[in-house]
Order: C-alpha cells, then sequence, then structure tokens
DNA sequence: TCTACTCACGAACAATTGATCAGTCAAGGG
DNA sequence: CCCTTGACTGATCAATTGTTCGTGAGTAGA
C-alpha cells in the first residue's frame, strides 16, 4: 500500500479516536504507538485532508427565521442561510462553502447518472474544495461558464476539474472567455463543435451551483481579467450592480442589453429555466448582486449568509 | 422564545464557529459578547444536547477489508465496521452507536412514512440517544421484543420511546416480557388483541435495528432479568451461543428447540425475512453470538467493531 | 566511502481549553 | 423590607493541545 495511505489511514484513526472517542492525544499516542507531537500531526493532517466533517445539528433560528423568510418571497425551493463571523479573515466565503457543500453532496450521492454544472468563483470552488472524495464515475459535470481569461490562462476558480478529479467523474469545460473581444469572435466560438457539444451538455444538467458577482471595483469578472476596466465601467455606467454566469444585471434582475451583453458566451439564462439552478454567495458587499439575482427569478435555492441574507431582506420592498 | 432555546441557539453559534470557523473560545466570546468561560459553557451545552455530529470521513482500510470480507461471506447487503478503542471503559458500544446512528439516520431522513422495528438491548438504546431530533410524524416505531422484565418494570434500554420521542412519530411498544412465565401465559398474550395489533404493525415495518445477545453469564437477557437463573442454565446446556429478539440460537445459527424457546413472545425469526434486519453488537464478547446470527442467515446488514469482526472472520470456516 | 541533503521525530515551550470556586445578582418568601 | 435560595459570572489554575526547533536516521550523489 501506499505509504501516504497508510498515514492517512492512521490519521483516520487518530481522528476517530479523539473526535468520536473523546480520548486525549497522549492515549491516543499510547494507543497508535506513536509520540504525543506524532498524533498532533496525524490530526492536522486529517483536518488538512478534509477527513473531518463537522455537523452543527441546530436550526440556528435567526439563520432559519431569515431563511424562510427568503424562500417564501422569493419562492425558493430551499435557502440555507449560515452565521456570519464578521472578523472572519477569509471573508466568509468558508462558511457557505461548508452549507454549499452539504447540498452539493446530496446531489452526489444519487447513484443515478446526474449531470451537473458548475458556474464560476471563489465561492463555487471553495464548496467544491469541502465535498468529500467519492467514487460517482456515472456522474458527468460542466462548466456554465467560459474559464479562460483574456490573457488565455485558465481560470483559478475553476470547480469542474477539482470535482471530477474528486468524484472520478466526466469533466466538461468551456474553453471560452467570459466575455469575447468582439461579437464575431464570440460567433465565432458558439459555432464550434467542441463548443456545441460541451454547451449541450450543460443543456442537459438538472442542476447547477453558481456564484454571483458583485459588479463594482472588486468585482471578480474584473478581478480575474474576464473583463477588461472599460468594460467594467460601461457595465457600471448602465447600472449594472452583478452577474450571474458573466450576464450583467440591472437592480430589478434584468439582463442589461449593452455591448458586454453581446459578447458573453455563456449559454443564456433563459435557457437554463429547466435545471435547478442554486446559487452560492454570502456577503454584504454581494448584497446587491444577491437581490438582484433573486427579483429576477433566477434562482431556484440560494446558500447564503446571515449578512446577505439580511440585507437583501431589509431592502426588498414586496413586489 | 424559551429562554432554554435562546442558550441553545447561541450554543449552536458558539459551536459552529468553533468547530466550523475554527477559531478560539477567545475570539469567540468577543463576539458573542459573553466571558470566555460562558464560550465554554455554551460548547459543553452543545455537547451535551447532541448538537455536534462529527463524521470521519474515511474508509479506515482495516476496517474497510474486514467488512467487505464479512459482506461477501455471509451475503450481507452491508456492513460497517468501526475501529475498536481497547481501552475505553464503555466497552465500545458507543462507537457502534455512531456508525448505527449514520444508518438509521438514512431511513429516517426518508419523507415517506416508514414502518421501523426496533430490537431492545444497550447498543440499540446507544445507537438511539445519538439520533439528532428531527421532525418526522410519518413515521412509525415498533418494538419487536417485549420491554417487561419478570418484576413487572420496563426496559430501560427501550429505543422506540426515545426514537418516537426525538422524532415526533408514532410508536408501539410491546406490553410483554420476552420470556413468558409459562407456556399458557405466552399464549394468553399472543391472543390478546392489543398484542396482535402491535404485532401486525411490526410485520409491516421494512426494516428493523436490533442487538445481537451473547448467552453466558453477562447476557443481557438475564443481567436486565428477562430470564432467571434456572432458565439461563438450561439456554447454557443446549449450547446456546446467542440470542435474536429472545431467541436463542446455537453456534451454526439455528433456533434452538427448549422450553424457554417456547416461552418467547418476540415474533417469529422467520416471519421477520421480509424485513431488512440489521444488527448492532461490538465487542469480542458478542462475537460468537454475531457469527451464530450471521451463519443462520438472519441478518441483511450488520454495524460491529474490529474486535467482533475479527473475530467472526477467523472463526467462520467458509461453508 | 564520504558528504550533503531531506525528512521525520520528539523535547520543550507557548497557547488554548476545561474545571473549580468564591462572589454577585435576582427572584421569591417570610 | 430583609433574608434565603439558587443560578449565573468571571478569576484562577490545571490539563490538554499546538508549535518550534534541534537532532539523528536514512538516502542519493560525488
Amino acid at each position: 500500500m501506499d505509504k501516504f495511505e497508510v498515514k492517512l489511514d492512521q490519521a483516520a484513526r487518530a481522528a476517530w479516536l479523539s473526535y468520536v472517542g473523546g480520548r486525549t492525544q497522549d492515549e491516543i499516542a499510547a494507543q497508535l504507538g506513536v509520540s504525543r507531537p506524532g498524533v498532533q500531526r496525524l490530526l492536522a493532517l486529517a483536518r488538512q485532508e478534509g477527513l473531518i466533517k463537522v455537523h452543527i445539528d441546530h436550526p440556528i433560528s435567526n439563520c432559519m427565521t431569515l431563511g424562510q423568510a427568503l424562500r417564501d418571497q422569493f419562492d425558493l425551493e430551499f435557502c440555507d442561510v449560515v452565521p456570519v463571523d464578521p472578523d472572519a479573515e477569509h471573508n466568509s466565503a468558508h462558511y457557505v462553502a461548508v452549507a454549499g457543500c452539504d447540498r452539493l453532496t446530496r446531489y452526489l450521492e444519487r447513484t443515478e447518472p446526474l449531470t451537473l454544472s458548475l458556474g464560476s468563483g471563489r465561492t463555487v470552488r471553495a464548496t467544491v474544495e469541502a465535498v468529500s472524495r467519492m467514487d460517482r464515475p456515472q456522474h458527468r459535470f460542466v462548466s456554465l461558464v467560459g474559464n479562460v481569461a483574456r490573457d488565455g490562462s485558465s481560470n483559478r476558480y475553476d470547480g469542474v476539474t477539482a470535482l471530477a478529479d474528486k468524484t472520478a467523474s466526466g469533466r466538461f469545460l468551456l474553453p471560452a472567455p467570459v466575455v469575447a473581444g468582439s461579437v464575431e469572435e464570440r460567433e465565432a466560438l458558439l459555432n464550434q463543435r467542441l463548443f456545441q457539444a460541451i454547451a449541450s451538455v450543460a443543456a442537459e444538467a438538472e442542476v447547477g451551483f453558481i456564484g454571483v458577482g458583485p459588479i463594482n471595483r472588486q468585482a471578480t469578472l474584473f478581478q480575474d481579467d474576464f473583463i477588461n476596466e472599460s468594460e467594467l465601467d460601461e457595465l457600471l455606467s448602465c447600472r449594472a450592480v452583478g452577474e450571474l454566469l458573466g450576464w450583467p444585471l440591472d437592480a430589478q434582475g434584468r439582463i442589461i442589453d449593452c455591448s458586454v451583453t453581446r459578447r458573453v458566451t455563456s449559454p443564456a439564462l433563459e435557457s437554463l429555466a429547466p435545471q435547478r439552478l442554486v446559487a452560492l454567495a454570502g456577503g454584504t458587499d454581494k448584497g446587491p448582486a444577491i437581490l438582484s439575482a433573486l427579483r429576477g427569478g433566477w434562482l431556484k435555492g440560494l446558500i447564503t449568509d446571515e449578512a446577505a441574507a439580511r440585507y437583501v431582506l431589509d431592502n426588498a420592498v414586496r413586489r
């Protein structure tokens, strides 16, 4: 057996003794025949490898209430709200990711083949990272959004590859920029056989986990070099507040018609209506974008945090 | 809102910050506006109330191997083997219980109505204890084994009540001793309308979680005053090695015909064949009993620990 | 064979967590 | 109005956990 496997094995055993059995590291050390710092290292490894899954089994009423309100008001199938941690340096994406992982895992556990689409962004990526390894060769994952930046480099926040690696499933990546350089380039891309093949897989997906991007100076779309500064300025000037898969939305959730829109390569949002789109996004700064996406009625599920949930409810006058 | 609910709420929040967020108690204290020992108390409460569920996400290869072997050899649908902890004072029942809870929860999560039967014993009880509260009014739980001791007292290890309480489901308890005082008494019990009603619910169960009892001086059946000493002696003298629902089994898993057998009030094991019987039992001392139950082919699933699994595999010559 | 390098180990120390206990405050009763 | 009771609080200390760093074993290359 692989040396690393043996370590992991022992790490799992140590973790079991520590977390489930509640024994001290000294006891575990005696048990496994290693030194106490050895146990420490094993536990650190177990945590790092994501072997340890903690689940807090209580509907934190505040979050429950917020979730219920959002579900009712925006006609969602589900809405999970996680508690916020104001001074978390890694802006709470982790919390949303853990909750997202729960939902995602529920789909993955299915034995029938599943086609699942993924958006892009840090939150989606973090969610995928939190998923545990499992063997699901029957599933297929497909990206809903191009993962090539303007300079040709691939997106660091691609979730499809990571998820497919973890589950030994099929992967379908969209080899295109989110926003093409010109209308003609977009046309050319869309006519490629390969591109169409992937788009048709995407159309077959039952469910999609996507991010929600705010449109501002910190916009992921801009930071990650999918659009340039003048394009960002254009979006801002026509009052875009957020984007889904690259499609800019106004405050009411309508897709804005502007020069950028005509060059977006992602599948049309309308065409994704048959699938269950689940948005993963948290933080006050994403509030306006989330509200917009909800108002547009694009989402069937939402996983967010207290801060964003409160923003949305405070600013959503009942239509 | 209830004062206790508020506490629990805050406890859940503290637990979230601590376990999922990985923050220190000092940080959590600042966050929630309580003192550090206050956080300590909240976390203790959360643990005590079973709000925190830890799951080690790694097929500990050793256990995996044992489980696979048992599954293959005895034609089981599944077999979970948990690692053993030799110097755990509470004889490893807790470990088996956690694993059992996982399986049990999978059934409970179903939305369609489920009828589930339960055996008796410490392990079954501990498994039920580990289940988290959920609302499942559509389910029904029924006991497969009488829960009245010879002195008329009710069994401390009854799982049906505990599980029904946790899930707000229907409960059906068998108001009878496991072993009746005489053949006539048994006859009288079986003819009661109430008894028959419960037995018919039991017959409808899809799945049953039961314990496996060893037959020796430490036998639960004896310790808990379901049978008296002379009955125990009789069972020992006709080579009983274990019991399922009170039915004594020989080393080959056949039901032994003796005076005790003719007074057992539980449903006949044969009649339970349509349902999925899952045994929960661990520890070397239960090894012979588990082996017997497996040989008899009574089980569809087994949740046990390394020690028992190894005993069974070491002593089971391939038939 | 020697040397340089890597890697894992465990000693020692720092940080965090868990437990105890005396003091305080609020509610209820005389 | 004062006293009793009981629960909660936070100071303090002990236990446990996390981290750092020097050491030595093992290994590959000169």
